[in-house]
DNA sequence: CTTGCCTCTCACATTGATGTCAGGTTTTAG
DNA sequence: CTAAAACCTGACATCAATGTGAGAGGCAAG
């Protein structure tokens, strides 16, 4: 298939499908012409980086995890190991802070949501406490 | 205290600091000078604009949030809650997300050990079968 | 008062992924 | 064969948060 479809398929642009081979992260036939052509398993290939993009890794730090995924062989998958299992803890760091947070904002609903009902009981408005400074400890 | 001395606090830059009150999610009294003066309860909030940032709310969306935490009296208070659920749930997805990305990554450590293994039990090299190809099934 | 450190504003640079535009070529449908 | 649609390369634009540097001024200790 041409970049076209696979952009579409995979859900991304084109735009962002030369810039994967550019960066080294998806590789493509060329026809006599020139033009990439690629297979069904780029779809999910692109899928994965896309992930790995979502998952803050980095264009620099995917490339350096790839290779080792297509040919796993490779000398350099102590290294991959290595960087694959630090980015792996990272990630989950990462998680614990989001879940962290969403708490956080679960706290801020609940006071914004108490403070809607009191007002709902007819209270004199502009009677506001700071929501952040009370209920929220940090870190 | 000045802005040194909160940017040291709270484990941020100074550049930040007077990046988040242009984007009106600080502010600072000033001394006679123009120096920009901060309280504890500052700290505190940085490490929540933090927080916000690192679970992916734009400096945009911070902006619409923080004043109904400051005095949650505010009109706007409704308009804060529905965005705050909107990006608690964004929050949620982008969640599950990267618990399923890191399941990903373990799978492929899972198969790059698997891989390790059979090398030290002295097979001959570049034997490879790709793993994101077979290992990989997508979203 | 002077020295040194901190702060001020303004402005330009950077980074990463992507958008967009221009000018030209390939492929495909009619 | 021709026209439309898709593609090519290359370059410049964008966005958000932050870095960086210049030139000037505030503030506290000696």
């Amino acid at each position: 298939m041409r970049i076209g479809e696979l952009a579409a398929r995979a859900g991304v642009s084109v735009r962002s499908l030369r810039y994967y081979e550019e960066q080294g992260l998806l590789t493509s036939t060329r026809s006599a012409g020139g033009q990439r052509h690629y297979t069904q398993d780029d779809v999910e290939r692109v899928a994965f980086i896309q992930r790995l993009y979502a998952a803050g890794l980095s264009s620099r730090t995917i490339t350096e995890l790839l290779p080792c995924l297509d040919s796993p062989s490779d000398e350099n998958s102590d290294a991959a190991m290595e960087r694959m299992a630090k980015e792996r803890d990272r990630l989950s760091t990462h998680i614990e802070d989001l879940l962290r947070t969403r708490d956080a904002l679960d706290v801020l609903m609940v006071a914004a949501q108490a403070h809607r009902d009191a007002r709902q009981a007819a209270r004199p408005p502009h009677d506001g406490v700071p929501v952040l400074a009370s209920g929220f400890r940090g870190r």
